[in-house]
DNA sequence: CCCCCCCC
């Protein structure tokens, strides 16, 4: 019987510089291999040795065929055709890149006894490598993740390889037209089709190592992008050529492993344009956009400061324009700060700077996509902008239109859990973790009932409550005056207030509250503790000047009256603690508001909602 | 080979 495996194929592999053209072999799957480099998105890959019946050969697969490992259409002894694929020579060694295939109906048997052509090669000690100036394009005759209309565009290129073929160096100059995907450092021979999506400015650097100058861009195709450096010589002859937004041929450039701390684009790898890369534009406008890797907001606890993120959200408030001074420079800059929300419920702060910041407008809650933002821990989490980051103002994007569905139908009445900084102490930052998550409206009732606070986890609510009763007798201490604050307690030791931290003495301390409220609601009532900013907050007096106060004799109590039937949304902390050896619970009040009664509304409108009757 | 990106 005739073996429908296409003969000689590893042969034609191992002794041609690129893919034999037009042929779609039929090739016997000895083995599948999940390797450990991940690939480049991180996603699994997967090693395949194939046989033509006669030899054996090593190919990889794009990343898009996975599921049919998974699903074990592709698996020992299944006979596949190649109908999209390239060929690479790796340190000598031939390897195959599948980028589509098709399964052949087979009955499961091994076919014949393969044997390894690369040894067999080796030990008969003849070099066949092929000295053909034709630079046959890759087999891909369909769709392969996007990727149609690869041979004539590949062929329609002109430009590079027309201009190598026509230099008459023989070998073809510039690869095969790669998916950004299935680039790695193990591949030199390679050419990619990408739209720059991100372009730095030049930056001139000095170090020990010399003064320079530098700029990266972001390509992307329909499979992933890249991030691209180029240095010096680069600068002058790339810089001006790579437009943001428009598509080019990348060829002959080094590729190495991504510094991903300084880079949010998804891909282990990363190009570095060298003296003998080549760049050309394409008219070709089918490259796909811009890329996002969103992180909803309600997952940023779980990103480590100083992280880049891509986040998508809705425009919920728009802060003053501020100035900050630099520490390091001193240079004053512009800042803004704005509240991003999306359906999680979850909202947090994102600061814009410089021209950015003075130029921003958004006074219609607009929905915006930021790629490359950078996490912060400040009131737990927080994004700052800067100048690689983008901002795209309702883009025309799935995420977008769901996220303004969802804004316009129910996201405008939503009370918003806030990222708190003592999260940044709180086991799991996300809040999520165990405790109480900080949004949670609770009643007091609730709160006492669900012991919170009462396990090793600091818990944290919500709640809205009426102020009972203030104790007046002790409402505040004595606190280092440093202007730089310190805020510890200091003592009088006759000749001035000590302060044993800053070791500094005082003429006069400054008062700070510690101030304990009993507060109630419908169900039940606790004392709560509020510190400096909440407490001066409620009484509308700081505590140096209602100590002042006290201490001239003057009647003190109207403050207290004057807060005490105030109702407020309080944000809590609940705390184990130990009084008198006895267990008992702290609550400490992290931040108090003007009760939002609209949310609260939307709040019992959707516990009615879930009520069985 | 850069990689700083600001403040509370």
């Amino acid at each position: 019987m005739a073996s429908p495996l296409t003969a000689g194929f590893c042969e034609l592999v191992f002794n041609s510089a690129e893919a034999p053209e037009g042929v779609e072999p039929i090739l016997q799957i000895l083995s599948v291999k999940k390797i450990n480099a991940p690939g480049a998105s991180g996603q699994d890959r997967y090693r395949l040795i194939l046989s033509d019946g006669k030899h054996f050969i090593q190919a990889m697969i794009a990343t898009q065929l996975n599921p049919m490992v998974e699903s074990k259409e592709i698996d020992k002894n299944v006979l596949i055709k190649l109908t999209g694929y390239v060929t690479n020579a790796v340190q000598g060694r031939k390897l195959v890149i599948i980028l589509q295939l098709e399964t052949v109906p087979w009955n499961g048997e091994k076919i014949g006894n393969p044997t390894n052509l690369e040894q067999a090669q080796n030990a008969g000690g003849a070099s066949n490598q092929s000295t053909s100036a034709a630079a046959p394009a890759p087999v891909v005759k369909q769709e392969v993740g996007g990727f149609q209309a690869r041979q004539q565009s590949n062929a329609g290129r002109g430009g590079a390889q027309a201009r190598a073929a026509a230099g008459g160096r023989g070998k073809q100059e510039v690869g095969p037209l790669y998916p950004i995907e299935g680039l790695s450092p193990y591949q030199n021979k390679w050419t990619i089709k990408a739209r720059v999506t991100q372009k730095s400015d030049i930056k001139h650097y000095s170090n020990q190592r010399g003064e320079g100058k530098l700029f990266s861009v972001t390509f992307m195709d329909e499979t992933g992008e890249i991030r691209a450096t180029g240095f010096n010589e680069a600068v002058d002859n790339f810089y001006n050529l790579l437009e943001e937004g428009k598509v080019f041929f990348i060829s002959r450039a080094r590729i190495n492993i991504a510094k991903k701390q300084f880079s949010n684009v998804n891909n282990e790898y990363e190009i570095m344009f060298e003296n003998q890369t080549e760049i050309e534009p394409c008219d070709d406008d089918s490259v796909p956009q811009v890329k996002f890797n969103f992180k909803g907001i309600d997952d940023l606890g779980n990103t480590q400061k100083d992280e880049l993120c891509d986040v998508i959200g809705i425009v919920k408030e728009v802060g003053e324009l501020g100035s900050v001074t630099s520490k390091a420079t001193n240079k004053p800059f512009a800042k803004r700060d704005i509240q991003l929300v999306d359906s999680s419920g979850h909202s947090v702060r994102l600061t814009l700077w410089g021209k950015q910041a003075e130029t921003f407008q958004a006074d219609d809650q607009p929905v915006i996509a930021f790629k490359g933002v950078k996490v912060g821990d400040f009131g737990g989490r927080s994004l700052s902008m800067f100048s690689s980051a983008t901002m795209s103002v309702n883009p025309d994007i799935p995420e977008a239109h769901a996220l303004r569905g969802w804004f316009d139908a129910e996201g405008r009445n939503t009370q918003f859990q806030q990222y708190t900084s003592a999260m940044n102490n709180a086991a799991g930052a996300s809040g999520a973790a165990g405790g109480v998550k900080p949004s949670e409206i609770k009643t007091i009732g609730e709160a006492k009932d669900e012991g919170l606070g009462m396990s090793e986890k600091t818990d944290y609510f919500t709640t809205t409550a009426t102020i009972a009763f203030i104790k007046q007798e002790t409402f505040s201490y004595p606190a280092c005056a440093n202007p730089e604050g310190c805020n510890k307690k200091v003592v009088d030791d006759g000749s001035g207030w000590l302060c044993e931290k800053c070791d500094k003495k005082w003429d006069a301390p400054i008062h700070r509250y510690i101030l304990s409220l009993n507060v109630m609601d419908h169900t039940g009532s606790f004392w709560i503790t509020l510190f400096n900013d909440q407490a001066e907050q409620v009484l509308e007096v700081s505590a140096n000047e209602l100590m002042r106060l006290k201490d001239e004799g003057s009647d003190i109590n109207s403050y207290f009256q004057k807060a005490t039937g105030k109702t407020l949304t309080l944000q809590m902390m609940a705390k184990q603690d130990s009084f008198n050896d006895q267990p008992r619970v702290r609550y400490t009040c992290r931040k108090a508001n003007v009760p939002d009664y609209r949310a609260d509304s939307a709040h019992l409108i959707n516990l009615i909602n879930q009520m069985n009757v």
